[in-house]
DNA sequence: TTCTTAAAAGTAATCGATTACATAATATTT
DNA sequence: AAATATTATGTAATCGATTACTTTTAAGAA
């Protein structure tokens, strides 16, 4: 690859001019900048990112925190951040931590070694206080996901009202007896799904039984099916059960056709997330649709306002009730 | 983030002495040493990766192309690659191609500005000649997809004896109308596959009938739903199928939920790579598995021995059936 | 045509590291 | 103790760009 020395000789003009030719051409005369693109051409030039970047201090490169990328949660909302990101001339690195506290470190040292411009986060588990202390000196969003912190912004949905309708919507069916699949509680949209299942059932007077709540320790189809396990061993067991996530709730859902549970007559089910699988399943998953996409490009936008230092709000954006067959 | 130049001066020593301590700490005196190491820790300092790329030429960062990040199938093998790479003191960077040709081009350009130290593609569409052409200058491997070029490294399965033996288990079965939905065979591991369908049909003197394959324009649930459609919509039908892809297959099984037709009594099914999915559907899907984890962590160690200039031999793994309940 | 002013191009410092080469400080040999 | 060999440290060039500052060139005014 050409060095802009070699562009500078082969057009015969000097370095700072081709630098000017590819940065601000206003300030260079028409002729000059037709020699120097001709040279650009002859060598097949392109400004190497890493000289560039060492003397302006920005790389035009995005981190994306997220634990797992087999989780098909995050396919959409990657989707919305990397089509926004490229039409606005970045690019994006996705960093899958594991839940791993070491590689969480590897990607913050890359924003602190200005190898990245802005972070934007969607792990659960990441160290909520090393990432505020980060975003007092980095541009930092969280996505989905957010710690409660009026330094950090963020856009998500309202997760407790959506899980308050979907247990109603269980509720207005006839339900009196609902089970609960949740993530372990310690993720604040698992604490807030449940406050939603909560508020709905105590509105409607119906029975809050520890027995039918079941809270997951990994976000996999086996989880979900080893909690729907759980809760049909019960003598006394629910008509219908929410789960906060469809990778749970599609799980849930094999352990119904293991069991010959017909769904939704003998067992309904509510779902979270409108993962494209929830739609292949059989019968398809009644589930709560977030705007993944949009979350995906708003939070690219929040950042780049933050990079050009801007002040951001953070957003909460609508959900909907996506009716299929389970319930 | 503090400088070498700061250590240097908290330290009382100069900057080339630091990055002896950092890179070759043999070459200074432990008194020195002790000096040195005080100071980074107490400035809190950690070498610009920058800075040391721009000297160095290398940035421990490999790139990672897939087409989309949405196709559960690459999941695995990126956690072998991710485990491996991490392992060997590298990272990773998922590049989502979209199957953009523009976007092939940022990723390309990438390594050529040392933005990364090689490539591992799993991209099918990407554009053979620029990789061929990239592979005489640069590291790059190609891991479950891959060029048939003697100058390409690969690390691959068998694809033409796997579906081979799929369809002969199918055969084995009793079943003789057997159809196929495939994938547009311009890529090889779809042209691979239907060669292997070919192969056992004809073994067996069964028919090969136009009608009874489908080839998909895209790689998603709706495109293998179509198929399906498509293939019961004929008056004498196929009792079997063998789908190149789980992501068809799951497809193709919900438009038999959607028929009513028992699977496997009406319907057989086999599908082809074994993602996480294909063992949650209803009834689970028999499948062929592949080594994806080996792969990934395979096509990191190719990579690395690239990378140190040795010759790579390519390789084709091990892979085997999985009969589950569609057959 | 000469003087003033604005625009265009060049020179060199800079970003943060590494490393060949030069020099200073020890260690070894005689 | 002096001469020599070895090891430790420092100096400065370098990687490939950007940009403040300076110099040259061209345009406009008198």
């Amino acid at each position: 690859m050409a060095t802009i020395q070699e562009v500078a000789k082969y057009a015969g003009v000097s370095v700072a001019t081709v630098s000017r030719v590819i940065n601000t051409p206003d300030k260079v005369r028409k002729h000059t900048q037709f020699k120097v693109q001709n040279a650009i051409r002859e060598l097949n030039y392109e400004p190497s990112v890493l000289g560039r970047s060492l003397r302006t201090s920005q790389t035009r490169l995005f981190l994306v925190l997220l634990p797992s990328i087999s989780n098909p949660f995050y396919a959409q909302i990657i989707n919305g951040i990397q089509n926004k990101a490229i039409e606005s001339g970045y690019n994006i690195l996705l960093c899958e931590t594991d839940s791993d506290p070491a590689r969480e470190v590897i990607f913050f040292n890359m924003i602190k070694n200005k190898l990245a411009d802005g972070i934007i986060s969607m792990d659960p588990t990441v160290n909520k206080e090393r990432l505020i202390e980060l975003s007092t000196k980095y541009p930092i969003v969280q996505c989905s996901e957010y710690a409660k912190d009026n330094t950090l912004s963020y856009v998500t949905i309202d997760s407790e009202r959506a899980a308050y309708q979907a247990v109603k919507h269980l509720i207005k069916l006839g339900h009196k007896k609902i089970g609960l699949i949740n993530f372990d509680k310690k993720f604040l949209y698992a604490s807030e799904r449940y406050r939603g299942y909560e508020k709905a059932l105590k509105e409607f007077d119906l029975e809050i039984k520890d027995d039918w709540i079941y809270n997951t320790k990994h976000l996999n189809f086996e989880s979900g099916q080893q909690a729907m396990r759980v809760l049909l061993n019960q003598a006394d067991r629910p008509t219908a059960v929410f789960a906060v996530s469809d990778v749970l709730a599609v799980g849930a859902l094999k352990e119904l056709h293991i069991n010959q549970l017909r769904v939704p007559e003998e067992m309904a089910l509510f779902g979270f997330d409108n993962i494209e699988f929830s739609n292949v399943v059989y019968p398809p998953l009644t589930t709560v649709a977030q705007p993944m996409y949009d979350m995906g490009s708003i939070s690219v936008q929040m950042l780049m306002s933050k990079i050009r230092g801007e002040e951001v709000e953070s957003l909460v954006l609508d959900h909907h009730l996506i009716i299929r067959e389970t319930t």
